[in-house]
DNA sequence: TCTAGATTCATTTTT
DNA sequence: TGAATCTAGA
């Protein structure tokens, strides 16, 4: 056993838990002492050397690129047999249950499931029949009332509501639940909550789920919730083996309802759990370490632990002040210039606390001609035309689907307005049934009214769409159905560029359906709207482009690059600005721990003194984090900010100095030149910023951005003969 | 009922 | 700032 490929490269303490057998493991495991690593040729060992049959293993993760990168490396070490683990995110862990038996908690059979926009147009209606005004009550508020009790097992009946608007809350819950049972839906709580009620209503299922499972693997085990907490124990009440491996010192999700205590209490929970610590980091070298282990030790509530490696010889971090966001930006692009002549674009990322700081960068990088790619910035299954193409497609699946039925039914415009629509509402309310019956109901009574006429030409059309594609693949289905539904033709009339890109966006719908039917056993249109349902973002990072990488430090979790950059390290920023409590400003702190133990060899924070935000410019201080690292450890450069002073009172003052400010910047780092540029210009994959290519309809362009991966990448091009257009990379020629 | 223009609103993180 | 929602007038 001992040259195995399961066990080979493993240090011992690595070795130890992935050795261990029988009974409950916590393995905590500091940033970069492989986790992963751990999880994996557990898994392997389990199947290779203990004869564990595949599908008797359950191994969770936080999230879909967790998920697909444990895949990925499961699959190197164990092959076709990989396929048959139960491998996922715990909301499709959920899923793939409630699937098996979800008519035990009074779940339509095709229960469709809601996103959040979805989830808001429910509760809207709800919140309507209530006659609860959306100014008094914010749906968003709502939906976290109904989020946080989900996560804490709660329904309707078994809220507590202490003040009005939590009375409120739990008022329109219980509507909202009854009007997703009518639609036959479930939202992303219901993917967790649901399962472990029914378990724990039904001794049989019980039984056979809990033996189902012999081990079970959970990473990033402190972010997980009560519910999710609640599934893992019932799941391994027969066989006690529960491995979870997780750090305290990078839970960053408490506002979703993770609870921290579920690692830090583990082994009271399961009684003779063993403990490893793995505290040998791999990944980055003293400097960044000592940095990093630096912040986070200023908080109080953490377990104690000591990170360490004898990667001794490293460049000492570097902190880097600049006037405004703009001089941060190009700095950060600067360095990156250089650092390009040694070092692949997709070893380096670039950090922010939030979404919004990306555009500043983004600019910079594009007149740099720096190709990069945004993680996690605009998704395409948000895209507003490929909801609605989903929205048609949900509503053939399941004819009672209330809310694809409000997204679809005068989209394109076909007479049915508001007034109609509320009648529908009202007759629905009224009969106790979803919209789309209750539209069919109507448009048929003897008494004829206004609009009708319209209503059961929708009618008709949406049950001759159910017909045609009853027996069909998901491909063929979404053809018909989207060619049918009007949408294109609509867009097609459409003269304006933007329903040109539009246009490209159902296209490539219809290629994530192909894509869809040919690699999955269930070719069915319900089998992929499931999937995509869970699905958030290109889930891979592809390192195979060679690109920068953006995002924020959120989706940086569980990621590594050679080279980092940490930006907007302010106060008000990092930490947040609307964090008040302690324990808010030490999950900052975590926040800012996992982006900074990101980096491999090389880690340069930001900070800028001047910040553009909305329309006003925000004068701020360095954060207070930072005073923590060590002086050793770190160089300063740019501006020292020695003492600065009070903000500038009111906006039309600010505005002048911020725009001094960048002149001045203007003068002295003066644009590059095309030189510089072509200069700067590496060898890059096809459709990187400054290359050329050619569009079938378009003719040739320069390309100026990129985004996504594969089949769904995205292209902004400038074309001579139209300007500038996001087109799909699929429709392009490199040149 | 539809459209364009006005107005408001929120920007922390996401399965 | 820019997206989302609202409103007035056609």
């Amino acid at each position: 056993m001992q040259g195995s490929a399961a066990l080979s490269g493993l240090n011992d303490t690595q070795r130890g838990a992935v050795l261990h057998s029988e009974g409950p493991l916590l393995v905590l495991a500091g940033a970069g002492s492989g986790k992963t690593r751990v999880i994996t040729h557990r898994i392997a060992h389990l199947v290779r050397e203990l004869q564990v049959a595949p599908w008797q293993i359950l191994a969770v993760t936080f999230s879909n690129k967790a998920a697909s990168e444990m895949r990925h490396r499961v699959g190197e070490l164990l092959g076709a047999q990989a396929a048959d683990l139960w491998l996922g995110t715990f909301h499709r862990t959920g899923l793939r249950m409630l699937r098996s038996f979800g008519q035990h908690g009074g779940l339509a059979s095709g229960f469709t499931i809601y996103d959040r926009d979805d989830q808001k147009k429910m509760l809207k209606r709800a919140m309507a029949a209530l006659n609860i005004s959306d100014q008094r009550l914010k749906p968003k508020v709502v939906a976290n009332f109904i989020d946080r009790a989900k996560n804490q097992l709660k329904g309707p009946d078994a809220v507590t509501s202490r003040d009005p608007t939590s009375a409120l809350c739990a008022q329109v819950y219980s509507r909202y639940e009854a009007d997703m049972k009518i639609a036959g839906a479930v939202d992303f709580g219901d993917l967790l909550m649901r399962p472990v009620q029914i378990l724990q209503a039904e001794p049989t299922l019980m039984q056979m789920w809990s033996g189902r499972f012999k081990y079970i693997l959970v990473d990033e085990f402190q972010d997980t919730n009560h519910a999710q907490m609640q599934l893992l124990q019932l799941l391994s009440s027969e066989h006690r083996n529960l491995c979870v491996v997780g750090d305290d010192d990078q839970s960053i999700y408490s506002w979703r309802g993770a609870d921290v205590s579920n690692i830090l209490d583990f082994p009271k929970r399961f009684e003779g759990a063993r403990v490893v610590k793995l505290e040998r980091n791999y990944r980055s070298t003293a400097q960044i370490l000592a940095a990093s282990g630096a912040i986070v030790s200023q908080n109080a509530s953490r377990h104690a632990k000591t990170l360490w490696t004898d990667q001794k010889d490293g460049s000492p971090v570097h902190l880097h002040g600049s006037n405004t966001d703009l001089d941060e930006a190009r700095w950060v692009v600067g360095r990156i210039g250089e650092a390009r002549v040694a070092e692949p674009l997709s070893e380096m990322a670039i950090f922010y606390r939030t979404n919004s700081q990306s555009r500043v960068l983004e600019d910079a990088l594009r007149s740099a001609r720096i190709p990069y790619v945004v993680i996690g910035g605009l998704r395409f299954y948000d895209r507003a035309e490929v909801k609605d193409g989903l929205g048609y497609l949900k509503l053939v699946v399941n004819p009672d689907d209330t809310a694809a039925w409000l997204r679809v039914v005068n989209t394109p415009r076909r007479g049915i307005g508001k007034k109609l629509v509320e009648r529908v509402a009202d007759f629905a309310a009224i009969k106790q049934i979803s919209m789309p019956e209750a539209a069919r109901q109507l448009s048929v009574v003897k008494e004829s009214f206004r609009g009708q006429k319209h209503l059961k030409a929708f009618t008709e059309l949406m049950a001759q769409m159910r017909a045609d594609v009853a027996t069909k693949s998901a491909d063929t289905a979404g053809v018909m159905i989207l060619r049918h539904s009007g949408l294109i033709d609509a867009l097609s009339q459409d003269p304006s560029i933007e329903a040109e890109s539009r246009l490209d966006n159902l296209n490539q719908l219809v290629s994530a359906l192909t894509d869809y039917t040919e690699n999955h056993a269930d070719t069915s249109l319900g089998g992929y709207l499931e999937q995509v349902s869970l699905v958030t973002d290109i889930d891979k990072l592809d390192k195979t482009v060679d690109a920068v990488s953006l995002m924020t430090m959120h989706a940086a979790k569980g990621l590594e690059f050679n080279q980092t950059f940490v930006c907007g390290l302010e106060r008000n920023l990092m930490p947040h600005g609307n964090i008040d409590d302690e324990a808010g400003i030490e999950e900052e702190r975590r926040l800012l721990y996992v982006a900074m133990t990101r980096a491999r060899k090389r880690m340069y924070l930001t900070y800028a003194r001047r910040r553009q935000r909305f329309n006003e410019v925000l004068t701020q201080t360095i954060s207070p984090f930072l005073a923590a690292i060590p002086r050793d450890a770190m160089v300063r450069t740019g501006q020292q900010h020695q003492g600065w002073g009070a903000p500038v009172r009111g906006p039309s003052s600010r505005k002048q100095a911020w725009a001094r400010a960048a002149q001045k910047e203007q003068k002295t780092n003066p644009p590059r030149t095309s030189e510089e540029v072509a200069i700067q210009r590496g060898p890059v994959g096809p459709f990187l910023p400054g290359s050329r290519a050619r569009h079938v309809s378009f003719g040739e362009g320069e390309v100026l951005a990129r985004e996504g991966h594969g089949k769904l990448a995205r292209v902004t091009i400038r074309f001579h003969r139209v300007g500038v257009k996001k087109v799909l990379a699929r429709f392009l020629q490199a040149l």
